[in-house]
DNA sequence: AATCCTCCGTTCAGAAAAGGAACCTACACT
DNA sequence: AGTGTAGGTTCCTTTTCTGAACGGAGGATT
C-alpha cells in the first residue's frame, strides 16, 4: 500500500516482476477479494456500497483494492453523479479481458464444489 | 486453520457456501500461493522443497497450504519413497481440471501484465 | 429548520495471518 | 563424527484483516 518512497518489496510486490505470466496476473488479481469485486463488476455492480453489501468484506479492504484496481488499470473511477458526489467503478478493457479466466474459475466450482448448505446452527 | 471443534465462521469459510460457483471456487484456491503451487504441480513440481525455493513463499505458510489442498482434494500427498520417507504431492483429477482456470490466468497476464525489469537498485 | 438517511469513505483497537530464522528428525554420504 | 538433504515445526516480530464507530456532503422527511 505504501507506494511513496521506496516501500519495501514484499514477496507479493516480487510476482509482478515474475518470469510467468500467472504470477504476474496474481500479483494483481491474487487476492479472494480482488477476484469478487472483478466479478460483482461483471454482474453489474458498480458502487461502493453495492460491493459492500454483496461481498461483505470490511469496509476499510473494499476501500484498499478498489483503489489498487484502478490503480493497475483493472477497473477506472468516474463520478456519475455530481449533486451529490457520487462515483462508479467501471471495468476497463484489460478487466473487460478478465472474463475467460473468470469462467475458468466459474467452471471448476460449478463441476468441482457443489452448493453446500451452510452448516445448521 | 482451526478446523477442530466449531472455529469461527470467518468471512472466508462462509465463500464456501456461497451461491456463486467463482466464490465457492476462490474459496479452495482463492489464495495467492495456493494457485502458485498448484501451478507449479503442473510445471512437473511435486516436493516441498521444490515448492518453497521455486516460490519464495515460507516453510509456514507452505506447510498450510499444502495441507488445506490435500484436505480439499486438489493434490494428494504419496510417500515416493520409504528408506528415508519423503513425500510427493501430485493433482488429483480434481487439480487437473484447473487447467482451464490456469490457463485465462495465464494469458491475462502474458496479455496485460508485460515483463518488467525488476526495480534497479 | 431540524432530523434522518444514503453514499463513500477513514480511523482505531484488537485479532489473525504472514514473514524470517532457527530448530528437529531421519537417513545417506564421506 | 561431521555434512548434507528432505520435510516439516516452533518461536517471535511485523503486517494485514476485522469489526465497529465516526465523518462529511448532500438529499429527503417531518
Amino acid at each position: 500500500m505504501e507506494r511513496n518512497g521506496q516501500a519495501k518489496a514484499s514477496r507479493w510486490d516480487e510476482l509482478a516482476t515474475d518470469w510467468c505470466p500467472v504470477a504476474r496476473a496474481l500479483s494483481v488479481i491474487g487476492d479472494r477479494w480482488t477476484i469478487l469485486i472483478v466479478r460483482d463488476c461483471f454482474l453489474g455492480k458498480s458502487r461502493f456500497d453495492e460491493f459492500q453489501k454483496s461481498l461483505g468484506v470490511t469496509r476499510h479492504v473494499l476501500a484498499a483494492r478498489l483503489k489498487q484496481l484502478v490503480e493497475d488499470g483493472v477497473l477506472e473511477r468516474n463520478a456519475y453523479s455530481q449533486k451529490p458526489v457520487r462515483y462508479a467503478y467501471k471495468l476497463t478493457d484489460k478487466g473487460r479481458d478478465f472474463a475467460p479466466a473468470l469462467v475458468g474459475l466459474k467452471d471448476w466450482g460449478k463441476k468441482h464444489m457443489p452448493i453446500r448448505k451452510p452448516a445448521a446452527v
